[in-house]
DNA sequence: GCGTGTGAAACAATTCACAGCG
DNA sequence: CGCTGTGAATTGTTTCACACGC
């Protein structure tokens, strides 16, 4: 199975398996199912067992899963198995939080730059690092040779912030601006923006209170 | 047009149209169409005509939307143009980051009490409110009659509070922790996982650097 | 017996393509 | 003529259901 055509929907419920196992390997659960993975996510067991099968055959059948071994299974398809550098830009309130996010040093993702383009803040120290005038960021992406991004910029200055990444060199971008980012298919996007998260949201929600 | 049989996934796009038609109006863009916006967004033309015609006939043929009418329309739709209260789980890092937020506020979703369980963060003061045991969660979420509940708890503890805000009435979450909600079909969930994005665009990149 | 892996069937979403109207 | 709104066709995704092997 040539593995250009796993769908990409696929891959994004990749990393939710992989989250899960990594819980039940906490608790030393060491052997699980599709149907006990699919009532923990609320998904249907014959996806999970699909998608997965989509990367090799990593069960055993009328016994299950090795907790440990898909775990580490998809650490490997996913790349969740080592260390990966990013660049932010942007040293604002967003800024401040993205660089003292434990979740990301817990999984090894590491923040190695800092840009912005206020005066006033470069030259700051932030979480260790300098912050740095953006002018510089194609030059010091390539040179770092970073494949992501991360921006916490202002709305109006996300679209360019992500054109110079790419230029330097990066291929993947988690965007925290609310706008969406118009941008090469070969590059990857991940947009946050819990605005539209909470209007998909209040859709459902009741008129009153 | 019955809306309940719009599909969920049209819903979870208006608010990125929602947001393009503001930029627009902003920038004094008066006028638009389903080619424009599809550039701007990344859709096709055709899959925005067709999501809008769910709720109706926006568009003038030849011409196009007037880009004020029809953001107003949408925030209708979405309930985006009235205030919504929300309750915050969760005084750490991630809690502080939420309060400070700044989009809530220009969108006029408003925090109006914030819980943890920590007898050290209990008492003191966070964004104007004072931060309160998370024991009084249910009764002070009914008290407020609030439908909207945010979670910036660690993984372990965030199914348990989602149960409580549920029980205090609240129909649609905000999840930043890291760790999938199993809950009833009528609450609404919204997760934030920056690690799950950073894994699912990680599959796709150079294995070097 | 139990639970995986998987073709086939069912269902859902997107795109096509064009009538219709300003 | 230009662009919307929309059935029909296409494409994509999920579920079904069962052979297979532990």
């Amino acid at each position: 199975m040539a593995l250009t055509d796993v769908p990409e929907i696929v891959v994004r419920r990749l990393p939710l398996y992989l989250r899960a196992l990594t819980a039940l390997a906490e608790s030393n659960h060491l052997v699980t199912s599709s149907q006990e993975l699919a009532a923990r996510l609320g998904i249907s067991s014959a996806q999970i067992r699909k998608d997965l099968s989509y990367f090799g055959e990593f069960g055993k059948q009328g016994m299950g899963y090795e907790v440990p071994y898909l775990r580490d299974q998809l650490r490997r398809i996913l790349q969740a198995d080592r260390h990966w550098s990013m660049v932010l830009v942007g040293a604002g309130d967003l800024g401040h939080a993205i660089v003292n996010y434990a979740s990301f040093k817990r999984w090894d993702y590491e923040i190695v730059a800092i840009f912005d383009n206020d005066p006033a803040k470069i030259g700051r120290k932030l979480g260790g690092l300098t912050i740095r005038p953006a002018d510089e960021l194609e030059s010091a992406v390539r040179e770092l040779g970073v494949q992501i991004g991360i921006i916490a910029v202002p709305a109006a200055q996300a679209q360019a912030v992500a054109e110079r990444l790419i230029r330097g060199g990066v291929r993947a971008i988690l965007n925290y601006a609310p706008v969406s980012l118009n941008l090469p298919s070969d590059v990857r996007v991940h947009s946050i923006d819990p605005v539209v998260g909470l209007q998909s949201m209040t859709y459902y929600l009741n008129p009153s209170s």
